[in-house]
DNA sequence: CGATGCGGGAGCC
DNA sequence: GGCTCCCGCATCG
């Protein structure tokens, strides 16, 4: 039984080992929890639901507050019968990126808005969190007005390498003529510059500054075949050529805006391999963009009916459309697992789950693997800030045969 | 890049 | 004063 306590009384009772609650995921209405000081979720302060930091101006107690749900104007259904319910981020800036992103159910034109959180006398429910010897002492206000937002998953791994942002490289081939020439020079020469002055632009923001961009890119590309895969031998080699090529097998993929699909990870069944693309380009803002600079448009494959399930980026990346995929409701196959380690950089390592409907023991074997280093400069002064920018980012491209 | 925590400050009752 | 919300800053992975 429960001592009697609430989170602002001067003292918190002591509780005994055997008085420690197992830690909630989900708590909802009024409730208040002790959990063991060692629990790593309580000494986060984390929660199914998206709560953000609110300043309550009590350095003792940390309160929480809700943002509710990222739900779909048009209200629309999945396949699977479930509503789109994202997660909201918890940052301001990228809260903002996300309202207003087409929704990410294919067959919807609706766009993606919050539901905001009322669940406490009109206002967001508030957690309240408190750290003394003998426990994390937890409270919670409030009953939740609408549905669960999707869980918080692993995505350390994508924001670490930098791919939150993406656009494949194979993708852009299609859509992209002057690019595509770029690229083609690449196969050639494996190393080769480009400038976008053609992109630089000169516009007003809805911010009443003026900017004044202009980008410049560099592109390198290693073949790192034979340090990360010291086991090379397969017999169906492809190499880097192959993967831009032009005219096939990649014009018979579509292209799907949405940003929730980012990686790509494609099955060429004719071919029998999996091309997984981890590209990434650097974005260019647009006249009326009033976004971060940094911000991307991401593009997916997902598209053909051929899709293969990656859990290591997709379904991190977005675990409703990864249970989509997983129960085949677009592709009726059957998927098997596979795990591959993959050397991504070489001061990181990451696993890579792959699903795929073929009836193989054997890890997947890698192929091809380049590793591309993209940096961007920007010059003059941009529309948030006047500042040069400089970023880098060295994007893995590899392919795999079973 | 975004998650998380901190704290100043404005506005409201 | 108490509370909510907004914002910028710093840290971390
Ligand atoms: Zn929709
Ligand atoms: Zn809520």
């Amino acid at each position: 039984m429960l001592r009697d306590w609430d989170i602002n009384d001067n003292i918190v009772p002591a509780i005994s080992e055997a008085e420690l609650n197992e830690y909630q995921d989900w708590p909802d209405g009024h409730c208040r929890f002790v959990y063991h000081p060692n629990n790593e979720e309580a000494k986060k302060h984390s929660s199914g639901w998206a709560m953000r930091n609110t300043n309550n101006h009590n350095v003792n107690i940390l309160k929480k507050s809700c943002l509710g749900v990222l739900v779909c104007s048009a209200e629309c259904t999945l396949p699977n019968g479930s509503k789109i319910n994202l997660r909201p981020a918890i940052c301001d800036k990228a809260r903002r990126k996300q309202q207003g992103k087409n929704c990410p159910n294919r067959n919807c034109s609706g766009r993606l808005d919050i539901q905001a959180c009322r669940g406490h006398c009109g206002y967001p429910v508030t957690h309240f969190w408190r750290h003394t010897k003998f426990g994390v002492f937890f409270q919670a206000k409030g009953v939740h007005d609408h549905s669960k937002p999707e869980p918080k998953n692993c995505r350390e791994t994508r924001r670490y390498l930098g791919m939150g942002k993406r656009k494949s490289v194979s993708l852009m081939l299609n859509r992209d003529a002057a690019l595509s020439k770029k690229l083609k020079t690449l196969q050639n020469s494996n190393k080769f510059e480009f400038n976008y002055n053609g992109l630089s632009q000169n516009g007003q923001s809805n911010m009443n500054s003026s900017y004044n961009t202009t980008y410049q890119t560099s592109l390198n590309c290693q073949d790192m075949t034979q340090q990360y895969s010291p086991d090379f031998s397969s017999n169906e080699f492809i190499n880097a050529e192959e993967i831009f090529q032009l005219d096939q097998p990649i014009k018979q993929y579509t292209m799907a805006q949405d940003f929730s699909k980012s990686p790509s990870t494609v099955l060429d069944l004719d071919r029998n391999y999996l091309v997984k693309n981890e590209s990434i380009i650097p974005y260019y803002p647009e006249a009326d963009d009033t976004m971060s600079l940094t911000s991307g448009s991401s593009v997916s494959f997902f598209e053909d009916g051929y899709q293969y399930f990656d859990s290591n980026n997709y379904m991190a990346a977005n675990p409703y459309n990864s249970t989509e995929y997983n129960n085949n409701i677009f592709t009726g196959k059957q998927f098997d697992n596979y795990e591959t380690k993959f050397f991504m950089n070489p001061s990181l390592e990451y696993t890579s789950n792959v699903k795929s409907d073929y009836l193989s023991t054997n890890d997947p074997q890698i192929n091809y693997f380049s590793e591309y280093r993209i940096q961007n400069n920007l010059t003059g002064n941009n529309y948030i800030n006047n500042y040069a920018e400089e970023n880098v980012s060295f994007v893995p491209q590899y392919e795999c045969a079973f």
